[in-house]
DNA sequence: GAGCACTGC
């Protein structure tokens, strides 16, 4: 008998008099079975039916395949569920298991969901967008039409503190469950930021747990994404304990054969590294230790710049219960945590819900369809940040979705009938109009789904890929659809999609996807063409969707891009829109590297030009995309302003000694992500190459030749502060300046020292000061990091350095984005380089 | 010498 059962009576109690029940018991309980099945038998549901949400179609699908067993009834009768695609229930079905999204698109055509009886939220605590506002949504219908409608929120580690009040009046049930008692070690010490790695942590955690026996079975270690796993997995190599025993990775990219021997038993022992695919998707039988680094990368939306960001952060409380809690599962168990008990209590209780994190513009709209007029007194669980939702309402006025007054247009109710994000809905009706609805919908299918492309393939799939799917057009989309197409005619073949670096499991899941597209745009009454439109077309409709993406190069010789609204990135090295000076990116997203360095990248990029700008946006080509300009008239002036900009930089080259004035173009630049530090091993050689170059080409431009000087150059720098010795001093590259910087210089640098601060939306950064203040910066740095001042500001003093720090406090990264400061300086500095060099025929 | 967690309509 499973350990739910023991509440029976009390839900039976409960159910007479409430409508609102939490009901919290641990995983393995039963309660996402029994549940269901108890309120059926108890005559709770009446004559309607009850609807189980489910976060994932994986286990949507097992449910109730297990409940229809336990009633003994053909899965599709009395027992069902629906999840997008696939519907397996009928008139009957009483017990209607159904993934999160499912019933909110019900909601939209039928407001006041007939035959409902009941609601249940499983895993509530996961805290997805679509649950959060299925709840509120549920909750409004049962204040005002439907006072029978029964809520049930059920989780293993809930919040009922958040959710008592907000449910109120309301009855909380707690039952125990089945799983053995896990002991948790934390730490003694605390990791060094910049010594300890977690991967070695890791190991040395392991061979403790051995030493003391404490691996009796098989070992789950947590790691916050490939590279970590792949570190780790060298790591326990190396050690004794770990020898003879096979040491598995597990995460999202790998291929399925090696997902499986992840999860597969073995007659010996095993550990797998795995990232947290292995907390929530994937159950690992035979677990009694898990190792937690208590590290994730996580996936949020930045509405201050409106870009997605994917960093490595520190997980909660909660989460890291979750996991210990996989050492428990058939046997008393151990976790290891890889911080110390202090650290813990510091942590965050629970995990930022998802409404907190990602981008809302999709359920926005899907709330102003349903009738909500202001967004602020919707009864949010918990409302999305409001930077976030400004940003929304600005995207959704900007495709048309939205009019002035915040209301839906035609157009935005159009566009809900496709269940994608308002982009991608944007672009669809777009190809409408331009006889480009097939391949734009089967663009909007791939975009959907899991990554397509395996991104580090290897040397051979890149080639074949090149022979095989060509130029495409200069259009990463296109990429996609030809390699799509390849995996179709070959039928999802795994070895032949395999050599082309294509996953194959999520090629196959495009094409019901993408006929589905094409059916809602039949009914949608778009014009399905007959024949394939020029790719001219398509990449006008995805500038439909994306405007507000477009980039320009910045020079051919990096991939560095500038975006609109003062952005940068740069474009991803396997794009084959890089012959393109003017692109659209489909996605923009800010990537912490195993290393600690982060880099925007742009992807599935596509290459346009500027007179299709023009003929979307007659009326407001020019403020619409800032970066953009004719670019037959204003290419000389570009070539001109980056030759200014290294000139700039190297102005104390030109004329020595350095200047206040030259530092502070320095500062600027570190701070502008002109030269972050490690672009600086690099880009120092170009630099130097580059004006060389110049000098030869233009004799009368005066300009000296460069040898050896990039040493005194890197120490001039650091004398001015405008890079901070403390950062380069352990780059390999640099260490020989190191021994060429006096000890008082060294002081001199070291004596600014970093001040935290805590910003407005949530991150904090570590700010080193020089003691002049530039108007100019301040405000730049005021709008780039949303915050009214930073103290130091207020005192004069110009910041100089600014280390981004990771929610796990290592500082991750030492610039800033502050395009728009040479956008504004290059008159003064071309004024500059007039009087310099009169000589030279300025236009 | 290099760049990435997991879901869902």
């Amino acid at each position: 008998m499973l350990p739910i059962h023991a509440i029976r009576n009390e839900l039976s109690a409960v159910l007479k008099r409430s409508r609102r029940i939490i009901l919290t018991a641990p995983t393995g309980s039963g309660k996402s079975t029994q549940v269901p099945q108890m309120l059926l038998d108890l005559g709770a549901l009446g004559n309607g039916k009850c609807v189980v949400l489910q976060p994932r179609r994986l286990a949507t699908r097992l449910l109730a395949k297990r409940v229809a067993e336990e009633r003994n009834t053909a899965l599709g009768g009395k027992v069902g569920y629906q999840i997008r695609l696939e519907s397996v229930c009928g008139p009957d079905t009483r017990i209607h298991f159904e993934t999160e999204g499912i019933l909110l698109r019900q909601m939209l055509s039928q407001p006041d969901l007939p035959g409902v009886a009941a609601i249940l939220f499983d895993e509530f605590h996961e805290r997805h967008v679509y649950g959060d506002v299925t709840l509120a949504q549920a909750l409004q219908l049962q204040k005002t039409k439907r006072p029978d409608l029964l809520l049930i929120v059920m989780s293993a580690t809930l919040d009922t503190r958040l959710l008592l009040p907000y449910l109120d009046p309301c009855e909380h049930i707690h039952s125990e469950g089945r799983t053995f008692p896990v002991e948790i070690e934390h730490l003694v010490k605390p990791l060094h930021p910049d010594r300890d790695t977690p991967w070695e942590a890791a190991a040395e955690a392991y061979e403790h747990a051995a030493r003391k026996g404490k691996n009796p079975g098989d070992t789950l270690i947590f790691m916050p994404g490939a590279y970590e796993i792949q570190r780790t997995v060298e790591a326990l190599r190396q050690t004794d304990a770990a020898k003879g025993t096979l040491i598995l990775p597990l995460h999202g990219e790998l291929p399925p054969p090696e997902q499986d021997a992840a999860v597969a038993r073995y007659d010996r022992k095993k550990i797998v590294v795995a990232t947290n695919v292995a907390e929530t998707s994937l159950t690992i039988e035979g677990i009694r230790l898990v190792i937690d680094s208590g590290l994730a990368r996580v996936a949020r939306f930045d509405p201050w710049r409106g870009i997605n960001t994917l960093l490595i952060e520190n997980i909660s409380r909660a989460a890291a219960d979750q996991r210990a809690g996989r050492a428990g599962r058939t046997a008393p168990g151990l976790a290891i945590r890889l911080w110390t008990e202090q650290e813990h209590a510091g942590r965050a209780a629970h995990d930022l819900p998802e409404i907190k994190r990602i981008d809302p513009a999709e359920i926005i709209l899907t709330l102003k369809a349903l009738g909500v007029r202001d967004l602020a007194a919707w009864p949010w669980l918990e409302p999305p940040e409001p930077r976030a939702l400004e940003r929304a309402l600005s995207l959704l006025r900007d495709l048309g979705a939205l009019d002035t007054a915040g209301a839906p247009t035609p157009l935005g109710r159009r566009m809900l009938s496709f269940p994608v994000h308002p982009r991608y809905a944007r672009m669809l009706l777009a190809a409408g109009e331009r006889g480009a609805v097939r391949p734009v919908a089967l663009i909007a299918a791939i975009a959907q789904g899991r990554p397509l492309l395996v991104r580090r393939a290897g040397k051979a799939a890149d080639e074949q890929r090149r022979d095989l799917l060509g130029d495409a057009g200069g259009s990463d989309l296109l990429v996609l659809m030809r390699a799509w197409n390849y995996a179709r005619q070959h039928r999802f073949d795994l070895d032949r999609c395999r050599r082309l670096g294509i996953h194959a499991a999520a090629a196959r899941q495009v094409g019901p996807l993408w006929d589905h597209f094409l059916r809602i745009a039949e009914s949608q009454n778009l014009p399905i063409e007959s024949s394939p439109p020029e790719d001219a077309e398509i990449a006008k409709c995805v500038l439909a969707g994306f405007s507000d993406q477009v980039a320009r190069r910045l020079d051919c010789g990096s991939l560095r891009c500038e975006l609109v609204h003062g952005r940068r990135g740069e474009l991803a090295r396997e794009s084959i829109a890089d012959e393109a000076a003017l692109l659209v990116a489909n996605e923009i997203r800010e990537i912490g590297r195993g290393d600690g360095e982060i880099s925007v990248l742009l992807t599935q990029a596509t290459a346009i030009r500027p007179e299709w700008l023009r003929e979307l946006y007659p009326e407001d080509f020019s403020e619409r995309i800032a970066v953009v300009w004719d670019a037959a008239a204003k290419r000389a002036v570009a070539r001109l302003e980056i030759v200014f900009r290294d000139l700039a930089l190297d102005s104390r080259l030109v004329e020595p000694p350095p200047t206040e004035e030259s530092a502070r173009l320095l500062a600027g630049a570190v701070l502008s992500g002109e030269c972050t530090l490690k672009a600086w091993d690099r880009a120092v050689d170009q630099w130097i190459a580059r004006v060389n170059l110049l000098a030869k080409a233009c004799p009368d431009w005066e300009l000296p030749a460069y040898g050896e000087t990039e040493r005194e150059l890197l120490i001039q720098q650091i004398c001015h502060g405008a890079v901070s010795y403390k950062e380069i001093k352990d780059r390999p590259v640099l260490h020989a300046v190191k021994s060429l910087l006096s000890p008082a210089q060294i002081a001199q640098v070291e004596k600014h020292a970093p001040e935290r601060v805590l910003l407005a939306n949530g991150r904090s950064v570590k700010v080193q000061y020089l003691d002049t203040a530039e108007p100019y910066i301040s405000a730049r740095i005021q709008e780039l990091f949303g915050v009214a001042s930073l103290p130091a500001l207020a005192q004069g003093r110009m910041p100089l350095v600014i280390h981004i720090l990771a929610p796990n406090q290592r500082p991750v990264q030492i610039t800033k984005d502050l395009s728009g400061f040479w956008r504004d300086h290059y008159p003064r500095i071309r004024q500059e380089l007039r009087r310099k060099y009169p000589k030279h025929e300025w236009k």
